[in-house]
DNA sequence: AATAAAATTTAGACAAATCTAAAAATTATT
DNA sequence: AATAATTTTTAGATTTGTCTAAATTTTATT
């Protein structure tokens, strides 16, 4: 079976929004792709047809294993090849979505193996986020955000809540990006500020809003 | 302007054709993208529109100018594919068409700038062709077949006629491949067949229907 | 429980790219 | 030069994905 750009943008889309919320509305669908209500009930029928979504009339939607399987190709290619753009073509990692939007609908299973070995396997793209291997399975993320992280407990930073360029030359500045390995030493009540430590570094102050802006995966 | 991947397979086609044969003709583009007549008349409306190609009704067609740059566009981003996909993803040069015939559509010009430069600009693909520069010029491919090579005159072989498997596996048992240094020590007018040299080997014999499925490019 | 509001679906239309069949123009043949 | 054969174009239909506007269903509110 092969799925049209179009089907596998749905598809895509249906995936990441039933992994925040069980269920999905057509209207919600509907916002995530720019789209209008009625062209979401159509494709759903088509979608349905094939077999790739569990739909009722009025009820919603998810995607069915089928269809599970789908996304994560699509989730794949599109990781594998931003980490590509990334650490070969030395794009920032702000700045390689769109393009990987494009190259994830590229078809050849092989082109996709063969790069996974020329990247040798990454488990994590340039966002932190995990690339499912070549059989859908991935790292279960359990990334939380750097406000939960318990004290004095390494974690390694594996995403930024947003792509601001100030947020950006914020991250530049204190030297934290992804893949930094970071701790909390000390929690301040009066503005939920925190002392935090990064390897080989001596410890310094960050902000509740830039704490909540940074992703962690505990080590 | 942006072009859908159908406008560019149009322009892609027709600039092939137009190199061998000036004007084009409906039956012709039709058959090399093994669609029909009517489709061909269609399109070569919305590309007349849009300036790409000089059409008259009924006396055949060639690409204007912009046309042209479209068309080296297309073809770079092709050429470049195919080098990545062999050179750093170890692809056969006989299986690597098809997947380049989808990257090459990947918009992104910065892309393929960054490609380039990754890939040590390169001057030709893995069939031996140009790959225009990002102003569209290319190297004069030049490329003579082994026959017509005069003797005692060293050359690289930069593509060959054919892609099939009997052709690569003498290729293989000869040593012989695209890159491969070349000369002609003698010719034998009975059967046509010629004494070759091989730079750092020993001479060797190969027939006249081996010499013409060579091209080379005298150095 | 009735009605209002919101969400969803249907009906019908449109643009892109294609096709078949018929018409028109060109080229070849007698 | 007239007719036949070929090539090309037009006309009208089809498919995919989209849209607007109207109809239907569900959910919320009184």
């Amino acid at each position: 079976m092969n799925f049209s750009i179009t089907e596998e943008n749905y598809i895509k889309a249906i995936y990441h929004l039933q992994q925040a919320d069980g269920n999905v509305t057509t209207n919600e669908l509907a916002a995530e792709l720019n789209t209008k209500a009625a062209s979401v009930t159509d494709m759903l029928k088509k979608l349905k047809a094939k077999k790739l979504v569990n739909y009722e009339k009025y009820q919603g939607f998810r995607l069915s294993s089928e269809g599970k399987k789908i996304a994560l190709g699509v989730i794949r290619k599109h990781r594998l090849w931003e980490y590509f753009l990334v650490e070969k073509l030395q794009f920032g990692w702000d700045e390689v979505h769109e393009v990987a939007e494009e190259l994830e609908h590229i078809s050849s299973k092989k082109l996709i193996d063969k790069l996974d070995a020329f990247l040798d396997y990454p488990k994590f793209d340039p966002h932190g986020d995990p690339i499912p291997d070549s059989n859908g399975k991935m790292a279960a993320q359990k990334q939380i955000n750097l406000i939960d992280l318990p004290l004095n407990e390494a974690a390694e930073i594996v995403s930024v809540g947003s792509q601001s360029t100030e947020l950006l030359e914020l991250l530049k500045h204190k030297h934290l990006g992804i893949g930094t390995t970071i701790e909390i030493k000390k929690r301040f009540a009066f503005d939920h500020s925190m002392e935090v430590k990064i390897k080989g570094q001596s410890a310094f102050i960050i902000s509740q809003q830039l704490a909540q802006a940074l992703f962690v995966r505990p080590l």
